[in-house]
DNA sequence: CAATGTGAATATATTCACAGCT
DNA sequence: AGCTGTGAATATATTCACATTG
C-alpha cells in the first residue's frame, strides 16, 4: 500500500490565489514602466489594493522569488508569474459568434495588448460570414476545426445568443479547444477535462444592484427611479 | 458594555452566495420559459453546474420559501430573488467611455435585456462625442452630473482607457453614483462606500491560458504554438 | 533592520447528512 | 416518501504575527 502519493499537479496553485496574478502581473508592468526596480509586498498590495500578506503567500506559491529585507525584482517577478500562467508561449484564441459582443471582442484592443491573437471569427449567419472586423474576416462555424487544428488553437472565446451556445461549444470542444471563455448567458456541458470560464455582464450589474439597494435602505434614502416591477420571467 | 449587537445590517447575504444568484434567475427564467412550475434544489443544481446543498443554502439566506417535499415555486422564487438584488426596481447606467469596448457594451442587448437601461454613453473625444452608438448620442463627459441627476443614476459602466479611469471613476462619484462596474484594467481608488467591481477580460484568458499549460504538462504533451518569450515588461 | 516566507489563528465557503415538514 | 432547511464537518481563503534571512 502506498500512503501519500503527493499528486504529481501537487504544484496547483490556489483557485483564489491564480485568480489574482493577472492582477499583479499588470501592477508590475506599470510599476516596471516607471523604471522602478524593486518592490515590497507592502507596495504591491497597496496598488492592488489587498492585504500584503496575502501579496506574499500568493507569490509564495509560485516559490520564493523574493528578498528578504528587500523585496521583489520587478522584471524577474514579472517574468516568474508570466512563465506560470503560460505566457511565455503564444495562445491564439478564436471567438464563436460575431454580434455585438463577438465584435466589440474581436475589435478590443485588450486581448491582442495582453498577447492573445485572435486567430479566427466565428458565425453561422450568411449575412456575417465574409465580413471584416477587426482586421479579421469573419468565416463560417464550418471552417472553425480547419483553423484551430491548423493554427493550434486551445483557447476559445463564445460570444454567441444563448441558444446557440452549447451547440458551438460543441464544436470548439471536438476542434479540439481545451479550454473556453463563456459570454453567453447560460450553463455549458462540456466533457471531463475542458476548463470554462464564465463572464456574466449583466450578472455583475445585478449584483451592483443589490449593492446600491443595501446602501438604499441603509440610509433610509429614497428608493429609485420608479418601482416599476418587471414581469416575473424576465 | 454592550456585547453582540447584532450589526443591523446582518440580513448581509455571504459574497459567495449572492454571486450565484444572477445564475439561479437566469436558469429560474429558462424553466418559467417551458411551464415547469415547480423546481427542486436538486433540479436547479443540475442546471446550474453546483452542488444542490448549495443550492438550497443560497437561497435559505432569502428566507425560507421552498416547501418541504416538494420544492420551490418557480414564479415566487424568482420574484424573491429579483426583490432581493433589488432588479424591482430600475437601475438605468451610465457608461463611460465610448470606445471599442464602451460602444460595444451601449449595443449590447445583453443589458437592457435584463433591465438596465442605458441613460448615457459618456466620452472626452470630440471625435467621439455627437455619435450615436446603441441608439444612445455619445455625450460629453462634462454632462455626466447633470444627466446622473436628472436620471437618477447609481451604477456607472467604465470603459475608458486604463489612463483615463480614475478621472472617470472620480467624475463619476462626484456626480453621485454609488456602484462602479470596472472594465479598465486598473486599480480604481474610490471613497469608502463606493462599491466597485471589475471585470478583467484578458485576465480571464490568463487564468484559462494556465489551465491549458497545466494541460500540457500533464498530458507531457507538445507545447502550443512557438516558445516566443515575450518582453518582460509586455 | 527591514521585508520575506510561513505556521497558526481566524474567517469564509462548501459539502455532508439528517431532522423536520408537507 | 420526498425535499427543504440547517447544524456539524470539512475544505478553502485570509489574516496575523514572527522567526528567519539577506
Amino acid at each position: 500500500m502506498v500512503f501519500f502519493v503527493p499528486d504529481p499537479s501537487r504544484r496547483r496553485i490556489p483557485e483564489a490565489a491564480l485568480a489574482r496574478l493577472p492582477l499583479y502581473l499588470r501592477i508590475l508592468g506599470e510599476v516596471a514602466d516607471e523604471g522602478t526596480a524593486q518592490v515590497s509586498s507592502d507596495q504591491l498590495a497597496e496598488l492592488a489594493g489587498v492585504n500584503a500578506a496575502k501579496v506574499r503567500k500568493d507569490l509564495s506559491y509560485l516559490g520564493s522569488y523574493g528578498t528578504r529585507g528587500v523585496g521583489y525584482e520587478v522584471a524577474f517577478l514579472t517574468y516568474q508569474i508570466q512563465r506560470e500562467l503560460g505566457l511565455n508561449h503564444d495562445w491564439p484564441v478564436v471567438i464563436v459568434g460575431a454580434g455585438n459582443l463577438g465584435q466589440a471582442l474581436a475589435n478590443y484592443g485588450g486581448f491582442t495588448e495582453r498577447g492573445f491573437s485572435v486567430a479566427g471569427v466565428f458565425d453561422t449567419d450568411p449575412a456575417k460570414v465574409g465580413a471584416v472586423v477587426g482586421g479579421v474576416r469573419v468565416r463560417h462555424l464550418d471552417d472553425l476545426s480547419q483553423v484551430v487544428q491548423s493554427r493550434n488553437v486551445s483557447i476559445g472565446v463564445l460570444a454567441t445568443p444563448a441558444a446557440a451556445a452549447q451547440e458551438a461549444a460543441n464544436r470548439l470542444v471536438r476542434a479540439g479547444v481545451g479550454s473556453i471563455l463563456n459570454f453567453a448567458p447560460c450553463v455549458l456541458s462540456v466533457p471531463r477535462g475542458v476548463s470554462v470560464r464564465k463572464v456574466d455582464l449583466a450578472g455583475e450589474l445585478q449584483i451592483l444592484s443589490y449593492y446600491e439597494q443595501q446602501r438604499a435602505i441603509a440610509t433610509g434614502g429614497t428608493q429609485p427611479t420608479g418601482a416599476t416591477a418587471r414581469g416575473v420571467s424576465a
